[in-house]
DNA sequence: CGGGTTGTGGTCGTATTGGTCTCAACCTGA
DNA sequence: TCAGGTTGAGACCAATACGACCACAACCCG
């Protein structure tokens, strides 16, 4: 049983990962922390004997950030995975975060199914160190490491490429509310596809749709990110 | 260019590290040191105008292990990336060492082509966390991260050549980006087999996939060195 | 104030083009 | 010669553009 300790300043957040980690086999929530100090000294306070193997780590706390909490737990010489949890995606803060040896990096908002592909992977890394216990050869080394190596994720509904995904991802995340048509021009695409895309994005969750008024004839639906 | 610091405690493997360096094409060799403090002064005093990007580091010194000097460079929130280099093959250490963040972990002795593929994909992670200051998406990361472990078996898999995947290689980065049947015609090969190459570029973070938009039709995958 | 007109975007079917898979032919080394 | 691995050709599949038609809100005119 792998036991987990969540981090988040929001109790509603906390509440939702609980939930999460608990439809996971094996893993099990053993604390949970709304603040830096406290997930600190959660990590190494409590005793080896019941310790904490893996910590969901959000980056904004009011007293302090989760880069802070991994810096002390590093210098300390803990031995917990970490994985970052949270909506924070300046490409600086990654960096610094895998630096600080993150095992996996998940943007929320996330499905289910995301969440668990995630700590499965985590799981498959940590029997391969486990099971390794002695020295290792290089290529073992390598497939523990590979292990955490992030996959592909969901599999996408037909007439839908991952990459085009991640383009139209890309354009609402970074000009705030956009139409379809908008979208469109941006990336150099159809309205149609763009829309497509859109509209999953929607369904999934990760965009909001609202209708658009002012202008004669219909109105324009314009989708914009949803964090 | 990418400024590496060595570190170990034998002067003839600095030595012969030092040359492998400077055989890779946008790495130089910008400092070097024999035991675990003077490392630790080297990356937390050195100048961050010519600050050090990527330290190899070795794991037995007389004056520390090279866990330590981890230990205390994360706790300084020092920006450095590091290469784990050494003998040492206990899957613990293994363990604690990726959960201090090192990029790659190379087990001494190695050949020179070895070597050269990870400072390769090492270069790969450093490019895409780069390329992508602002915001990024979560496949962006994952692409990211995936560049950073390790593939499964260092060899290639079944069915690629190493000279074909050279000259595919050349291809991507003499002539910007191309779509497997530019590629192909290029290279005076069939596009599946282009595609087989790239594709696997693409997979071990080299190159990145995008969509080419505008043709009625499906989309042509195009692929870039580095845009 | 109300119904028709107009203009715009949503929706769907079809054509088109590249991606992907399978299997046979070829090449290389022992 | 044989075995294993690499390449290539064709067939099928998938993702997009385009155009026609439908739905909705604003506007206009009586």
């Amino acid at each position: 049983m792998i036991s987990v300790l969540l981090v988040d300043d929001d109790a509603l957040t906390l509440e939702l990962h609980r939930t999460y980690v608990e439809r996971v086999d094996g893993f099990r929530v053993v604390a949970e922390c709304t603040g830096a100090r406290a997930a600190v000294s959660a990590i190494l306070e409590r005793p080896p004997a019941e310790g904490i193997d893996l910590v969901l780590l959000d980056m904004t706390m009011p007293d302090g950030t989760g880069l802070d909490v991994l810096r002390h737990v590093r210098a300390r010489a803990a031995d917990v995975d970490v994985i970052a949890v949270t909506g924070v995606r300046d490409a600086d803060v990654v960096r610094q975060m895998v630096g600080l040896g993150v095992a996996q990096y998940l943007v929320k908002p996330f499905s289910f199914a995301v969440f668990r592909d995630r700590l499965e992977q985590y799981r498959a890394y940590r029997e391969r160190a486990r099971e390794a216990t002695g020295p290792a050869t290089q290529s073992e080394i390598d497939a523990m490491l590979g292990a955490l190596r992030p996959t592909a994720s969901v599999a996408l509904p037909k007439g839908l490429s991952p990459d085009t995904l991640d383009r139209v991802t890309g354009a609402v995340r970074g000009s705030g509310p956009l139409s379809a048509a908008e979208a469109a021009s941006a990336l150099g695409m159809s309205r149609v596809a763009a829309r497509r895309y859109l509209e999953h994005l929607a369904d999934t969750g990760q965009v909001v749709r609202s209708p658009r008024y002012g202008t004669p004839g219909r109105p324009e639906t314009e989708y914009g990110w949803h964090p």
